[in-house]
This record gives structure tokens, sequence and C-alpha cells, in this order.
DNA sequence: TAGAGGATTGAT
DNA sequence: TCAATCCTCTAC
């Protein structure tokens, strides 16, 4: 199968966890001239303005959140901890507040480009922090459309049969909300992170 | 404007 | 288990 460019129909439609489901299997594209690195996403999170694990929470909008609440099919990346880049693809409606946190890769292209931004040979796509910098992502690209942007995303025909589900990382001050089964990936992946 | 806290990571 | 490190938000 040839790949196909997904379009902002793929983001806009369905609930934003079916969004996530549906986004394991598919590739993360990033081009820096030359440097042209992919992987297949076997790790997401998804998040909604309804529960408080989400930086939409309440329809709250600040500067950083802003480009949650555009309408699906373009990218949230902010910075965590004033050290990692993470990026999201945001879903629904504009308005809404939802967002799909991309996790883990799964390295098809670019593995040298990878490796070398990363400084390191092993698991180099292994957690959100760790693949924005190996694929060169910085919040420059916050904001920006996926079918115009030097990142997209493709549907290569790639599907697994076993997707795990569970309670999503590092955010227990959300409270109950932070038991929700958010957290989608491939079973068994050895690049699904720790 | 100061202070607290965070969707992580890697070293110990 | 803990420190690195700095952006974002809130309170005053």
């Amino acid at each position: 199968m040839s790949p196909v460019i997904l379009q902002q129909s793929f983001y806009r439609q369905g609930d934003v966890t079916e969004i996530a489901r549906a986004l394991l299997g598919k590739v993360l594209v990033s081009r820096h001239g030359k440097r042209m690195t992919s992987g297949i996403i076997v790790e997401t999170e998804a998040y909604s303005w309804q529960e408080r694990g989400c930086h939409a929470y309440g329809n709250k909008m600040t500067p950083r959140n802003a480009a949650m609440f555009e309408a699906g099919g373009i990218l949230y990346i902010y910075r965590c901890y004033g050290i990692h880049n993470l990026l999201n693809v945001v879903t629904g409606q504009q308005g809404m507040g939802e967002a799909v946190l991309v996790r883990a890769l799964e390295p098809i292209k670019g593995l040298k480009w990878m490796e070398e931004r990363t400084g390191n040979s092993q698991r180099v796509t292994s957690g959100p922090g760790k693949l924005t910098k190996a694929m060169g992502i910085t919040t420059d690209l916050n904001g920006s459309d996926l079918n115009s942007s030097p990142v997209w995303i493709e549907d290569q025909g790639i599907t697994f049969r076993q997707i795990s589900t569970g309670p999503r990382i590092g955010i227990d001050y959300a409270g109950a909300d932070a038991d929700l089964p958010w957290r989608f990936w491939v079973a068994k992946n050895p690049w699904v992170s720790r």
C-alpha cells in the first residue's frame, strides 16, 4: 500500500479516545531539508477538556494551550519540565480542547539522524520527550497544520492485532481522572515507553 | 513580579 | 530515588 497522508477529516471525526487508538500503526514523518525521519506510532494518550489531566480542562484557554482549541489536524507542542518538547495532535472541532499525545514511535527512516540528534543509539524514540528530540521537533511547530508543515502523519496500511489500554502517566494531580484508561499502546512492542 | 509546580529523563 | 532545568500560570 502506498502511503496516504491523513486528512483533516480523520482528526475531526469521532471521540478523542477513538482517534488515539486509531493513530496506533500510523506513521509520523518529519522532514528537515534532506533529513527525513519517520516512525510507527506505538503509544498514545487521549486528553479532553472534560477531565482534569488535560491542559484545556474547564475550557480554560491560555497562550500555551490555545492551539488545543483549534479544529483538529494541527500540532500542539509545548515544553514540559522546562526541558522536553511534547508533541500532541489536536482533534475534534474548533473550540473543543481535545488532543492526542504521541508517546512513542518505532523508527522506520532516518535512524542515523535520530541517533545523532539524541547522542544515543538505543531506544531513541521510546518516550514523549525523546521522540521530539530524535525527530528535530520543537515548539516552533506549535499550531502548524499537519497537511502543510514539515511534520505529518501517513497511513501505510500497518495494523496491530493486540492493543493494550491503561491509565495515563504523570498526571497524579488529576485525581480520579488519572485512572481513566486513556493510554493506548501496542502490546509487547519494545519501543513503548517504560 | 515572585513563587510553585509540572503529560520527563537519565544517572545513581 | 532524585536532580536537572525553565516555562507557564497564579497570586499578590
